[in-house]
DNA sequence: TTGGCGATTGGCT
DNA sequence: GCCAATCGCCAAT
């Protein structure tokens, strides 16, 4: 089994701007630790949700589900859509302004067995190729809102010495206010990005 | 108290 | 590619 070697991500180390965020994430570790075990992958895919974005959560303010949205850069926000996805946000921005970015896919690094046993399938390409896929992978649900990601504990954001990625930017996909916007951000060229191909070049 | 609607996914055509 | 499933949230009643 491949070891990697990787460290925790300093708050300093986050940009506090969300489309920098958004950026700036692409590369980085996420790492699931679990009384089983460790999983972690490398993101690959994610979008901003700036503040004054019509399709930001925090765009009509604070609220119970919300609320970790306005915790200072680098905690978790953690959602359910269509009544069985969670979403994995990070935040954004000084404490007390909601904003958020996304993580939408990652490359799958260590525990494999754990997320394909989560996920129920053996395809490495999809085990976390989507939001969704990747929350039920490294087992993320509402328990985890709120967790802060620059701290060791059951989930946290790593860095390693790995050569930046290419990266690309597209408008943000699944959402209908602010859908012109492009704020996605990709590693170009992998096949673990989710979306169709027209939003891959 | 209620009804419309998702930052999606998986199955089927 | 198309579409139903599914349920918590929240704006409006």
């Amino acid at each position: 089994m491949v070891r990697h070697n990787y460290k925790l991500l300093a708050r300093a180390e986050l940009p506090c701007d969300t489309v920098a965020l958004a950026c700036s994430l692409i590369g980085k570790i996420l790492v699931r630790e679990t009384t089983e075990g460790i999983i972690s992958g490398r993101i690959v895919e994610t979008e901003a949700y700036p503040v004054g974005d019509p399709a930001s959560h925090a765009y009509r303010g604070m609220t119970v589900r919300n609320r970790s949205l306005f915790l200072s850069p680098g905690h978790a926000y953690v959602y359910m859509v269509y009544g069985k996805s969670y979403m994995l946000n990070v935040t954004s921005e000084i404490a007390g302004v909601g904003a958020g970015v996304i993580v939408r896919a990652l490359e799958p690094l260590e525990g494999v067995p754990f997320m394909e046993r989560n996920r129920g399938s053996q395809d490495l390409r999809q085990l976390a190729r989507g939001p969704g896929r990747l929350s039920r992978a490294l087992q993320i649900d509402r328990r985890l809102d709120g967790t802060d990601l620059c701290r060791n504990g059951p989930l946290w954001l790593a860095c390693d010495d790995q050569p930046p990625a290419e990266i690309g930017r597209s408008a943000r996909i699944g959402i209908s206010r602010g859908a012109e916007l492009m704020l996605r951000f990709y590693v170009r060229g992998s096949r673990f990005v989710s979306g169709p191909s027209t939003l891959k070049r």
